[in-house]
DNA sequence: GCGCGCTATTCCCACATGGC
DNA sequence: GCCATGTGGGAATAGCGCGC
């Protein structure tokens, strides 16, 4: 009691030679794309047919384009550098802390000399005449004693050593910058990100 | 000494968010 | 809506080093 075949050699060829998989030729075939394929392999191969296209060798062919919804070149601000910060020290396996309420840093990460209390900066702003990025390692702290001024009492307030151990900078280049503390200790404001910090990019 | 270029500092503005 | 807080950005100014 033999079965008899649903396919004729010209639908093999035909199905074969327009198909990008296996699966293509089962479809064109009238089968279920997921029809066994050891009797249509042994058709194809008898019939001397090229099936170099089909299969595992073809998953190499590039998918065809198609249109998302995120056109938006990237521009690192505040909101994105403590996650960019994160993944920086998770990448390297240093456990990352965030605290659940406002506080003077923006992270604590593990490291090889213990915990870490550390203060992420982003900056777009680019000095006109250097060409540098410039970030300000300042926060804003409002100050009950101070005169009023247009912004009420809050004043822009350096941090102190009590407060940070390290600042993570990421510029809008995409650049990133790990200052120890010590580093700008003595800075009251703003530093450029040239050469004299090459050696904290990271 | 002077001019120039560069950096640091200060002040102010705009915007966003959350609490009250 | 107002206030407190945090952020980035622009403009003005001061200070410093360097070359002439």
């Amino acid at each position: 009691m033999g079965s008899q075949r649903t396919y004729t050699d010209e639908q093999v060829r035909d199905a074969v030679k327009s198909a990008s998989c296996w699966a293509d030729v089962m479809e064109a075939l009238g089968k279920s794309r997921t029809y066994p394929q050891t009797f249509v392999k042994r058709t194809a191969t008898e019939l001397g047919l090229d099936v170099s296209h089909l299969g595992r060798q073809n998953s190499s062919v590039p998918v065809p384009p198609q249109a998302h919804h995120f056109s938006r070149p990237p521009a690192p601000d505040g909101r994105s550098g403590l996650s960019i910060a994160a993944r920086w020290f998770l990448d390297r396996g240093y456990n990352v802390s965030v605290p659940l309420e406002p506080a003077v840093y923006d992270l604590i990460a593990e490291s090889d000399d213990g915990l870490k209390r550390v203060q992420v900066k982003t900056t777009a702003a680019v000095e006109r005449r250097s060409g540098r990025y410039r970030v300000r390692l300042l926060r804003s702290s409002y100050q009950a004693a101070a005169e009023l001024n247009s912004r009420g009492r809050v004043r822009q307030v350096p941090y102190t050593n009590d407060e940070v151990d390290y600042f993570f900078v990421a510029t809008a280049a995409g650049t990133t910058y790990l200052l120890p503390f010590a580093v700008v200790r003595n800075v009251r404001s703003s530093i450029v990100l040239d050469e004299k910090y090459a050696a904290f990019v990271v």
